[in-house]
DNA sequence: GTCGCCGCTGTGAATGGGCTGAGGACGCCG
DNA sequence: CGGCGTCCTCAGCCCATTCACAGCGGCGAC
């Protein structure tokens, strides 16, 4: 029997994936805020997770960004509304497995779910690597060819992005949508200081410079 | 019917262990590496576990830390070769039951497993341990370099949840959510405030500061 | 070569995260 | 009731971090 997960707090679209996927044989727990998404979660010997992202409480994002905290490794397929608010790396980035973006036909969603569950437990994240650079994300450490590299929230998060993207050209106005508070007003040379400090830190040749259209981490 | 977990990559010594076993009315499956062994432990149902510490994929110390970390309490017997790079304490430490060091003899080792069995599943997790401190959750105490150190409850909650996630960073919410009642409304400044306890209680530098992002038990 | 734009960086100010001492609230025990 | 231990808030301090600014340098267009 395998056990399902649906956060969702619009009650009819919840209702409805409960019915549909019940009787698909799965057996279907519903959660209707995020603090109750993720007491479930994380008790409730689930196989695998439907989430919301838009949620009471407490969003999908920080949900699934909680759960991975805590070392859980539960399947997540993440459902968001198209308003484009939020894009598909966030999910992705925050942890979850697959993404889905409504309107979704529900064919779609069971056979991501499949493939999900199929898939298993996904291995813990490893560490990201690029070169001789390493960065743990739970332990948030970086070195450097094996040496230990010091650096501050904000240089962790940007180069967390950037590693994440190796070899992509990446706009300083996506980093600063990604990197930093969305909502705050700030100025695109923070990019570029922030960019100076890790390449003192990390080596000039890291991170080249894509003038016109924004940075690229060597691979 | 008795079921016992043997994960040993030696083929010829799986083999014996596991004619052996059986010939005692054992049901007994083998594993030949460490993430085979820690999956089989996992989701199994065995009743004991035989594990070597030398594997591929994942060291035998690595496999009952994560066991343990996940809250399978299966007793486990460990073999050990003794060319001293490990000893038996870190075995023990890492939340073993009982330990044999290679080679052994097999009456020996029939004796180990049968009092293991007979002990039944371990009440409660072995002695943490992180550097020279030692956390026992069953007796409620902890030693810094076998001094005992008297802690109030709320700074034993503190460095329990610590303790088990050496080295990892973990965030001032995560550590209200676990640590404090959820449900209470308690502002982040607290967490600070018991660190700051900790670490007159066990020194300076056990509680690495990640600002930003939280604390880190140093390991 | 010259010009203009883009990106780099040193300086310094504002911010706010984190630490701590003080003390109030609460429960327990004599 | 008073003393004690524990929990947690509060306010003030410290200083690492963040980021704006402004001047400089170099790349590319022509």
């Amino acid at each position: 029997m395998v056990r399902l997960l649906v956060v969702e707090d619009e009650a009819r679209l919840a209702a409805a994936l409960q019915r549909g996927l019940q009787a698909e044989g799965f057996a279907v727990d519903v959660a209707g805020t995020g603090p109750a998404g993720l007491d479930a979660a994380r008790h409730g010997g689930y196989d695998a997770m439907i989430l919301d992202v838009m949620l009471p409480g407490l969003s999908g994002y920080e949900l699934v960004r909680r759960l991975r905290a805590e070392q859980h490794w539960l399947p997540v397929l993440m459902l968001s509304a198209k308003d484009g608010e939020y894009d598909q790396a966030d999910g992705l980035d925050c942890g979850a497995d697959d993404y889905l973006t409504k309107p979704f036909s529900y064919v779609v969603l069971l056979a991501r779910l499949r493939a999900l569950l199929r898939r298993g437990v996904p291995e813990r994240p490893t560490v990201l690597a690029v070169g001789d650079l390493r960065l743990d994300p739970a332990r948030r450490r970086v070195t450097r060819a094996d040496a230990e590299v010091a650096l501050t929230a904000r240089e962790f998060a940007l180069l967390d992005y950037l590693m994440r993207r190796p070899g992509q050209v990446v706009s300083k106005i996506e980093l600063l949508d990604h990197v930093w508070d969305a909502s705050l007003e700030t100025a695109p040379n923070a990019v570029e200081v922030y960019v100076g400090y890790l390449r003192r830190k990390l080596g000039r040749d890291r991170l080249e410079t894509v003038r016109g259209a924004g940075y690229r981490l060597a691979t």
